[in-house]
DNA sequence: GAACATCACGAAAACGTTTTCGTGTTAATA
DNA sequence: TATTAACACGAAAACGTTTTCGTGATGTTC
């Protein structure tokens, strides 16, 4: 690599210190008005641009983001991804972003590669073997540290820090008060092994809602599929030999999927069966019939989350030791055709 | 932060100079084995990690790759980007990712962050504005600067520097073969904006293959529609007033949503209308019927972009200056339900 | 016992900045 | 004319490493 222009380049070259060059391109009052002029030019005709690491060296000060997440070809979290690099970007801070993989080692490896002075603060969504052993010893290392780090989505209570998650029991207990209300009785949830957190809220608030209207909860109206791989052979059994007159989803994948193979064996949705699905991605648009889903925000959750961040990483020069915080972005419903709508469907 | 400890306090605590505990730690053969195990026990203890920056500003090296991409929410370029990551991090390297959100100046800004010392190499697909004004001159600066770079999907041929890509060409060209092998002869082809590289490699082969087998080309069977919004009052007014009875699609969306639409008007997929995309992503997998699709093995690219990258910021040591490289990856067609086929379609 | 090699370590420069403090020159003041 | 203040700039330390070179203390050899 050709070597940058540097101010010691500039300062041999026009026979002043490195310390007036410096200060000149600062425009400091310090520097006479001539010299600043002669260093400007020349920085200018030779396009000089400061050393990122060596600025980073001196103030302690990356100005980059960590942000590590389970797996990045998947709507939800691609979508948070954009949320926080744009607002990122906007604020001066770049992103260095890990895939987890939702295994845990490489959740600690991709940590400990960037804790060591590459970037200012973390934004996560655990994985889910972090969130199945339940072991947050890296997440403790890096508070020890005073690193600052927020999570999201995929969240524990066991460390305390800054949070942005939905308000996924109510979420489900909307849907399913929505089958409820269009006289649906034999409400199916399919959903995740129960170590997600963002699965037990959401089969908190399916549970919530039958009680509340008095709907008796039958257990084996529940299906728990592998995030891992979508078990089509079980999907097929659990409708051959259920009654189901609706059914949420934790995501978009599993009610689309299921919708299909409902569909095949001559099930009309919604008028037979209606779905509802977390996650309004690409996928629920374009269903057929489209999907109706409670949608997660996630770009707005992104920002949220990047903020979070920039404000403590920018307010520990203060040292008032903010509280932690919790936000929760409210998750809304898109009606589209595979519910029965009190209001005509919005298209697209 | 709670400063993290250094050489130094180590030095000053076991009363060695800087240099020695330096050497220790590397195990080097200058020091004593007493030493040496003092100090790496000392250094374990406290799990000293030497900072990166340092270490960066030192050897002029970050261990870093620049990720510039037009859009994170978007199948393609995440599954790229995943073979980016993968390759990237086993052989040590972090990725920074910006998104220049189809815009040139958002790349350029992306790319000057990143050339001061933050990245060894950028990886990047070009944005739309970026081949519609066919402006490059901040890729001829990097060059200048002699940051290699490697070229992706979306290329120009007016720069030289490595690029990987598709055989966009020979994959519409199969792909309309087909078609025409079924016995159709209405075959229309929806695309975007001529200006991408990659359209105009496939509307290249679907005139081609038409060609070949003495299929007259009808220009007004070629769609071209913004890849900015989804005009669907287009898509129906095309499919009103055409006679169509095959249909290839340069992506996944343009393909199934308008296969809903014409299935919305009673026409049976594939018996009546045949479908191929571009890009088997996840709805291609779960349209309904299957989406046909030509896959570009975006996690393949990516890794081999990366290697790509990685192999020449790691000659450039050696100062042999390489001859630029154009791999090719070969796309395969994806069989599913929207196309009659003569194997039996593979599920999923 | 003199000459030399080996060993074990330290001093210092370098990477490219920022920033504090010191200092020589000029101009203003008493 | 002597004192002081303002001005314009430079020296040097610091951020945390790596690495070259120098050096005093041993041990070896004839």
């Amino acid at each position: 690599m050709k070597r940058k222009i540097t101010l010691k380049h500039i300062a041999r070259e026009l026979e002043v210190s490195i310390s007036t060059v410096s200060k000149a391109l600062k425009n400091s009052a310090e520097i006479s008005v001539d010299t600043k002029q002669k260093i400007q030019a020349f920085a200018k005709l030779y396009n000089y641009r400061p050393n990122n690491l060596a600025i980073s060296l001196k103030s302690r000060r990356t100005n980059n983001i960590g942000v590590i997440i389970p797996d990045i070809v998947h709507y939800f979290f691609t979508t948070v991804f954009r949320g926080i690099e744009q607002y990122s970007k906007k604020y001066g801070y770049n992103v260095i972003a890990c895939v987890s993989d939702e295994s845990l080692e490489k959740e600690i490896v991709n940590m400990e590669m960037l804790a060591n002075g590459s970037v200012d603060g973390f934004i996560m969504a655990l994985s889910a073997e972090t969130q199945q052993k339940k072991d947050f010893s890296h997440l403790r290392q890096i508070k020890d540290l005073e690193i600052p780090f927020v999570l999201f989505d995929r969240i524990t209570d066991e460390v305390e820090c800054d949070k942005v998650l939905i308000n996924d029991k109510e979420a489900a207990f909307s849907a399913v008060r929505k089958f409820i209300e269009n006289g649906r009785k034999k409400i199916a949830l399919i959903t995740t092994e129960d170590y997600f957190s963002v699965s037990q809220g959401r089969e908190a608030g399916y549970r919530q809602a039958h009680e509340s209207y008095g709907l008796p909860i039958e257990e084996d109206l529940i299906l728990r599929l592998s995030f891992r791989y979508l078990d089509e052979g079980a999907i097929n059994e659990f409708f051959d030999t259920r009654d189901v007159d609706a059914v949420l989803c934790v995501n978009e994948i599993f009610a689309a999927h299921s919708m299909n193979l409902v569909q095949q064996k001559g099930i009309k949705v919604p008028e037979e069966m209606e779905f509802i699905g977390f996650t309004d991605g690409i996928l629920s648009k374009y269903a057929k019939p489209g999907l109706t889903s409670m949608a997660q925000h996630g770009f707005r959750m992104g920002e949220i989350a990047a903020k979070m961040l920039i404000d403590r990483i920018e307010s520990t020069q203060g040292e008032e030791e903010e509280p932690y915080r919790t936000e929760i972005i409210k998750s809304t419903i898109i009606e589209r055709e595979s519910t029965i709508n009190t209001i005509p469907a919005k298209l697209v």
